[in-house]
DNA sequence: CAAAGGTTGTTGCAACTGCAACTTTTAAGC
DNA sequence: GCTTAAAAGTTGCAGTTGCAACAACCTTTG
């Protein structure tokens, strides 16, 4: 995928809302963009070099995970369609764990220097100012889940856990019942708990009646 | 205090770094900033309302925490001089529990309409850009700060947790030791586990001379 | 189709953690 | 300097959770 075609799938980014084809092809020329694409499982990006960029995920399916010195994974976030990651927004590496971005499926993924983000564009003024806005939305929007995230692991125990998210997800879908966007062991992983253990508070819910499970769709009962 | 006294100390706040004080005296007008003081305990903003306002600390200390439904209080955050909250920046609340800020000392807080981050002003333009950069920085740093804190919950016992906690801030402070900003009390709320069973586990790693603690000083050994 | 890789389900057991109920120490306010 | 509130420090116990080790299913792929 060139250029011209990528600015093309951005146009569908919420990164440039409100951004003209052309002025996206304009800017990602003006500030030395990269376009790659990614097979599933490959490594699209890690936060060991201090390369700062932002990524944009165009198609396909992504995740950014951390995997600790004993092998622990753990899902910070899933990426799709026009979702925006890097160091700079979001994931510092403090610890020393590998912190990476991983392909799920097949991705193709515009890196953009992180100085065009702050920095002034001198032909491109108004595109940019929008640009930076719509940054703003994005990162608010981040931080946003990454607080729901923190309310769902400040329960203490897992059931209080389970039923936090089920709750948040329920009254995002204005609903009774939502579906999970990942599988079971990847809320496992979410939730940051052993999967087994996991298993058998979701089987003690079941069977009290308290939510109902099917495949993954949730519904909270009661 | 009024609002130009407040103008005057909002140029100390990364939010207006690099606006002069009569542009922001100027901006505030424009925008219908409001100032208001709090004495300690008192509540600054509960999120109940979704009045979108975001709020910035003048001078004083205040905590952004969670109250669930059995008392549960989690500390979200600490918010010093310059600091930013507000709903719209991270804390929907999305699972009916209480949400709000607290003045820990006196406090002085500004409270600006959210609208007026992402609109645009008529008469000034420049100003407002970089307003808006600034915002961009506040909230990167944000979403830096809430990820640093789903790294440390994501562990899965109270020894890796603080672990975890002590090697970050060491990290940050390039050194084998740092001062805690908040109690032993408001750390075991902070990393979401009971307050005795983390004293318990910090007997252990002491006894163990894996670290070392005198009042708020933690120092990592080995 | 058969193999392989991933997800879901289960269980026993040891270890960890939350809870409740205290005492002691420190800090703050009058 | 006295009073009070908050923080730090302890402990027993019961219930929860992580870990290890499986079995049963899907889904995909050659």
């Amino acid at each position: 995928m060139d250029k011209c075609a990528a600015a093309c799938a951005l146009e569908n980014s919420k990164l440039f809302e409100g951004i003209g084809e052309d002025d996206i092809k304009h800017m990602m020329e003006c500030c030395g963009a990269k376009v790659k694409k990614f097979r599933p499982g490959e490594i699209i990006c890690t936060f060991e070099g201090n390369a700062d960029k932002v990524g944009v995920v165009i198609c396909g399916e992504a995740e950014s995970e951390r995997v600790d010195y004993s092998g622990n994974r753990t899902v910070l976030e899933i990426l799709t369609e026009g979702d925006v990651f890097g160091q700079t927004l979001a994931f510092g590496n403090l610890t020393g764990d590998m912190l990476d971005v991983v392909a799920k499926s097949c991705c193709t993924v515009v890196f953009i220097p992180a100085d065009f983000v702050s920095s002034r564009c001198s032909n491109a003024c108004f595109r940019h100012t929008l640009f930076v806005r719509n940054m703003l939305g994005i990162i608010a929007g981040k931080a946003r889940s990454l607080s729901e995230r923190i309310e769902v692991l400040s329960n203490r125990t897992i059931r209080d856990k389970l039923l936090c998210y089920f709750t948040i997800n329920c009254a995002k879908a204005r609903s009774d019942k939502f579906t999970m966007p990942f599988s079971l062991t990847t809320l496992a992983d979410y939730i940051c708990c052993d999967r087994s253990a996991m298993m058998r508070e979701l089987g003690q819910m079941k069977e009290e009646g308290l939510v109902k499970i099917d495949k993954r769709e949730v519904k909270l009962v009661g």
